[in-house]
DNA sequence: TGACGCAACATTGAATACAATATACAAAAA
DNA sequence: TTTTTGTATATTGTATTCAATGTTGCGTCA
């Protein structure tokens, strides 16, 4: 039977604390004193610390000993870091996918790029966006490795907020939705190694368009 | 000039455990209460909890509400997982390198290959592990991707113990050196493609040999 | 004899109190 | 006026205390 899950609080407040910053009501630089959150979130100084102290495992925030936690604000070099190795698990769990996944989840791949195509049509910003992330999250599930899936997790966390502010600009977005075209295609026909080369170029591309915010 | 790092006592702490762990004195299974624990190492709770919580994020350990913390024991489907995640992120960290690695690099390869030749001349065991452990880490940091290596070496120190305990066996040991030659070979003649295959075939063969381990 | 209930104990979760360290500002000296 | 130094204040680091929860064992009753 289905054990009870809880949900110690500190737990509960840093996936609050980590909400905040994905919706850049933190933005970055943001110092977080710990007595003014303690209010804010009513609660003690000792569950929020466990939760930053998870933050900072995440590389969501760091800390500078006796000078407190800030949001972390990474540089050019370091997104396309995050964005390159977020392009090399993605291409593998596309190639596992291929492997891997059953008829009925690439369907569901299927379902969502066609879903993709018509906020395209209806100029739905953000239902694009959030379609969007769901078909990369689906087809790292379809790897069937849960380190993977956990590692792609918190990696694309962090790059949430930048992919986001990202996903204004309107210059690539018929690009983009050509290259799910072609990932669904690849993926139907389980071409293993030409999906994780597309993804991995996919990927690319986002840098391209990040990089485009950055320098404007 | 070079600013003083300090060393938070929770930092202090939770490298402690790791090391602990990795050398299987607190094998899997062991529940870490924390007021013994307080004894032993001679802190407080507070700085044990945050040190405790940062094994958590790394997946050293885990934690059942009110029921303290135990030491992870994975099970062969988990250590598949992570191998092959592992393979992933070496091939593509060999892969890179042949992009971004200078001369002097390779060199440091060379050098390290050969002594591996002698470890196995020799028969000393422990010396021939730490020397395939320096060439791989080697290799992921000529990748010159910061968040690259710090995923790699997350996952690699959860590997540590076991990787250790199937190094015992003598069965592949030179075909693992044959391997490493071919490593060398095709990082020098920059075949990213040809040893990003490689390194995942490498890592696929570890997991053969951790599998014996378990299965005997 | 076995099962149920209650109580005492052990252990973690959370809050508060105290100590160590850094920063800011003001006063004094050059 | 500028620099330096000392002190006050704010903030984090650590320890301790209190509360909530889980477990174990014993005694009683069927």
């Amino acid at each position: 039977m289905e054990p009870i899950h809880r949900q110690p609080l500190a737990l509960q407040v840093a996936s609050r604390i980590r909400d905040l910053i994905a919706t850049d009501q933190f933005p970055p630089g943001t110092p977080l004193k710990e007595v003014n959150l303690c209010k804010q979130l009513s609660v003690s100084r000792t569950p929020l610390r466990e939760a930053l102290k998870q933050l900072i495992a995440e590389g969501l925030v760091e800390q500078i000993p006796y000078r407190g936690v800030v949001i972390c604000n990474p540089d050019q070099a370091s997104i396309e870091q995050m964005l390159e190795l977020l392009g090399a698990l993605e291409g593998f769990a596309g190639e596992m996918a291929c492997l891997r996944a059953t008829p009925e989840e690439i369907d569901a791949i299927r379902v969502l790029t066609q879903q993709m195509h018509e906020t395209y049509e209806k100029d739905e910003r953000l239902s694009y966006y959030k379609i969007n992330q769901s078909i990369h999250r689906s087809i790292v599930e379809f790897s069937k490795n849960g380190e993977l899936i956990r590692s792609h997790e918190r990696l694309n966390s962090r790059l949430y907020r930048i992919r986001f502010l990202s996903n204004r600009r309107t210059d690539r977005w018929h690009t983009a939705i050509e290259e799910h075209d072609a990932i669904l295609r690849n993926l139907e026909q389980r071409e293993g190694l030409k999906l994780n080369k597309l993804l991995r170029e996919h990927l690319g591309h986002t840098w391209t368009k990040v990089k485009d915010l950055y320098d404007s």
